[in-house]
RNA sequence: GGGGGAUUUCCCGAGCGGCCAAAGGGGGCAGACUGUAAAUCUGUUGUCACUGACUUCGGUGGUCCGAAUCCACCAUCCCCCA
């Protein structure tokens, strides 16, 4: 099977500027093709995952990949898919996150020599000239085309701020700064940069008359038609001190039914004929997809090692059976109120709960299990020894903590 | 530049000068049921020293015994006209 044919099986291919020819290109190694990651986080997510995954795919097929960070894009901002405007980063931030995106790709890309090449957007959108750019570059965007772009159709209700409606033709100038300089041929991308990479490709015809591709990845949406790898507290992140290995593995045991099989397809590696074997399973053994799903992907994100731990220690909890390996919380002395601590400050110091308020109510509505045992009194407190033995908190189903005083 | 409208708790959205920590919905959390799924039902959803107190209704001042509600100025956004 090449490659071109195993990213349509795997449902990754979203929407292409000219099959054929992209066909030809990544099928034989014979594409140089970039894809940005905008540093607005401190950390990597599961989007920016897929995109590294598809990189590798395709270095693995001979293509030459591009991996550009937009510290530059980054101040200006992608309205892209927002209802709202995007709140302006300060170049401090900015350069923050460059440098910790950097970081973890590197972790998943070989950047080693004649491997692929690691660049930042800000080398060269911070030096132009606006007059220039404006003659060089805008001259060839018409305002009416752009307005007609789904990313800003969305937001002609709610309001788009020129610095915004600018992103395009930033990330257009990239593609035809990188296509000049790096031979850079293809863009890939999220489903929702489809507009803006369009406004490459057609830079690039324009000033050059020359072809360039490319190239979306669907987007990873839930049955209910949300994007996945959010929770309601925010992204899940690859950075292990943002997301545990743990809470990473979580993540995924605990898709619905309806979503496994399309993240096992495009998040992993397995081969294609094991998951088409799986999507035969139903009911309740649908749960064995899903442990192989959170598996694999802890894996490929935090390593053989820590994937083991997290499907240990969600084997002992949930299987009911020995304490596995979980998270730990530490709380020191100076917690305790007469050599004592309370069920309320057990939860908030493991981190279970974010307020004393929303403790209380989970005690009350009968959420909160310490080492097996319902508690009921939020008054229930815990002496020294039992601390400093470390204590097994669970909170609602699916939350455990141990606390230790250490 | 002129005219009109808006800004409420995580989101949407109701709010009469006192009965407003603020209706309703969504979402979240917890309980029941389950398969660590979905659906459903129930409870809950600002904080704390929790039968009470404190802090919230874009910002700053003001009127008033008392303001999310009235006034002034500022900020931001939307609509119409130029």
């Amino acid at each position: 099977m090449t490659l071109y044919e195993e990213l349509v099986a795997r449902g990754l291919i979203a929407q292409v500027t000219d099959e054929n020819e992209i066909r030809d290109l990544i099928n034989n190694g014979k594409a140089t093709f970039y894809i940005g990651f905008d540093p607005t986080a401190d950390s990597l997510h599961v989007g920016h995952f897929m995109a590294l995954c598809l990189m590798k795919r395709l270095q693995m097929a001979g293509n030459r990949p591009i991996a550009l960070i937009g510290g530059g894009t980054a101040m200006i901002g992608d309205p892209s898919g927002r209802t709202d405007m995007r709140q302006m980063m300060t170049r401090e931030t900015i350069q923050h996150n460059v440098d910790c995106f950097k970081r973890q790709m590197e972790r998943f890309i070989d950047f080693g020599e004649g491997k692929a090449q690691l660049v930042n957007n800000a080398d060269w959108l911070l030096d132009l000239n606006y007059v220039e750019l404006l003659r060089e570059v805008g001259a060839h965007f018409s305002v009416n085309r752009m307005l007609t772009a789904e990313c800003y159709k969305q937001r002609m209700e709610k309001g788009l701020s020129f610095l915004e409606f600018n992103y395009m033709i930033m990330q257009s100038y990239d593609f035809y700064h990188l296509y000049q300089n790096y031979g850079c041929n293809m863009q890939f991308g999220g489903d929702d940069q489809w507009s803006n990479m369009l406004g490459g490709t057609e830079l690039i015809r324009r000033k050059l008359g020359k072809d360039a591709y490319a190239m979306t990845i669907t987007l990873l949406l839930n049955s209910e038609g949300k994007k996945m790898g959010k929770t309601q507290s925010g992204a899940v992140w690859l950075d292990p001190a943002k997301t545990s290995p743990y809470d990473f593995y979580q993540y995924w045991r605990n898709v619905g039914d309806a979503d496994v099989l399309k993240c096992i397809r495009m998040l992993t590696f397995l081969p294609l004929e094991q998951i088409d074997e799986m999507d035969k399973w139903e009911g309740s053994r649908l749960n064995e997809a899903k442990e192989i799903l959170a598996y694999e992907l802890t894996a490929l994100v935090h390593g053989k090692e820590e994937a083991e731990k997290a499907q240990a220690s969600a084997r002992a909890l949930f299987g009911g059976g020995a304490q596995g390996d979980i998270p730990t919380a530490e709380i020191a002395e100076a917690d305790l109120l007469d050599g004592c601590a309370d069920i309320l400050t057990l939860l908030v110091k493991s981190g279970l709960v974010p307020s004393r308020s929303e403790a209380r109510r989970a005690v009350e509505q009968g959420g909160v299990t310490v080492d097996g045992e319902k508690v009921t009194d939020i008054k229930t407190a815990y002496g020294k020894d039992e601390l400093t033995a470390g204590l097994t908190l669970r909170r609602g189903k699916k939350s455990y903590k141990k606390v230790i005083l250490k």
